[in-house]
DNA sequence: CAGACGTGGGC
DNA sequence: TGCCCAAGTCT
């Protein structure tokens, strides 16, 4: 049987950067998008930094933008991909997993492949009793011993598949599964027990204003430091995100945005003067400004104050 | 090496 | 509401 050709190795990296931890669904438009913009790594690799972090406003982890638009860059200068997985792996964002992601699917080398889902297929089924972190070394022992030197990404995928649909975090669907004879997790009766979890600290919460300094129908933005939360990425101006509680102002908007380690109270409000570089961006075309969804959702509160005093 | 690093959806 | 989870990487 002819096999399929070989997706090109820009497709496949720049879908796995995507789509790390990221869903599915939340990639899907973006990644068409993204294609349609910069069809070819030469494309994307001589893109501007800020246009490249606007359309990724959104998608979360905006260090992959960063790294995603150095590796390009290398990459373009080298004249094509590494073809190896261990080639792959020296490149900016690229770690383990999309090495071997990309090694498999794009070149057909015969690598473990293990993401999330895979690990916790492994740990369902030899049992073990630890979180993925814990058995990381097994658990790529096992799936390399698995890994056929025939069509190694076909096999990854549907692996990857297998964890996604079918043994699932929750409910998993032993009796559809073709490993379920065999599994320990199974035949535990209680699957979902397995992995172990790890605990997770509390969410503090700081505190932060965002200055709204608004000129003939624009708004003062500007961009954030490259190192740090939301780096490189447009913003509102304002003041550092504290654990002490500002004093309350009158505030023309606010929210409250959950990060993965904390939460942010932010307080949207007047201010005079335009502060430190950045540039008037006119309010109907905000959406040009490739503002992440703190932002976003601030701007929102805004509006939504003002139609509701309106109103 | 545990923590930093976004966001949206499920329950 | 709150917690878990998602095709991880970097330091």
């Amino acid at each position: 049987m002819p096999g399929e050709p070989a997706p090109e190795p820009y497709r496949v990296w720049l879908s796995e950067v995507m789509l790390q931890q990221t869903t599915v669904a939340a990639v899907t438009p973006r990644f068409e998008r993204f294609l349609q913009k910069w069809p070819t790594i030469e494309a994307l690799a001589a893109a501007r930094d800020e246009d490249v972090l606007s359309e990724w406003a959104g998608l979360g982890y905006y260090a992959r933008a960063r790294n995603l638009i150095a590796c390009a860059r290398e990459v373009a200068a080298l004249g094509d991909f590494p073809d190896t997985a261990a080639g792959l792996r020296k490149l900016p964002g690229i770690g383990e997993y999309t090495a071997a992601a990309i090694a498999a699917i794009a070149f057909g080398e015969p690598i473990a492949v293990v993401d999330t889902n895979v690990a916790r297929v492994i740990i369902r089924f030899a049992g073990l009793e630890s979180t993925i972190e814990q058995s990381r070394d097994t658990i790529r022992e096992i799936v390399a011993s698995m890994t056929p030197a025939d069509r190694p990404g076909d096999f990854a995928q549907s692996m990857m598949d297998l964890g996604a649909t079918i043994c699932r975090p929750k409910s998993p669907v032993c009796g559809a599964c073709p490993l379920a004879e065999d599994c320990v997790a199974a035949a535990s009766g209680e699957p979902e027990r397995f992995p172990a979890r790890k605990q997770r600290a509390a969410r503090p919460v700081r505190y932060g204003i965002a200055h709204w300094i608004e000129r003939n129908g624009a708004i003062w933005l500007v961009r954030r430091p490259r190192k740090g939360m939301l780096g490189g990425m447009a913003a509102l101006p304002g003041s550092d995100w504290t654990e002490e509680q500002p004093k309350s102002r009158s505030a023309l908007g606010h929210i409250t945005h959950d990060f993965t380690h904390f939460r942010l109270e932010l307080a949207v409000v007047a201010h005079k003067s335009a502060t430190g570089d950045g540039w008037w961006q006119k309010i109907d075309d905000l959406v040009d400004a490739g503002l992440p969804t703190l932002y976003r959702r601030a701007v929102e509160s805004v509006f939504q104050s003002r139609s509701a005093l309106a109103a």
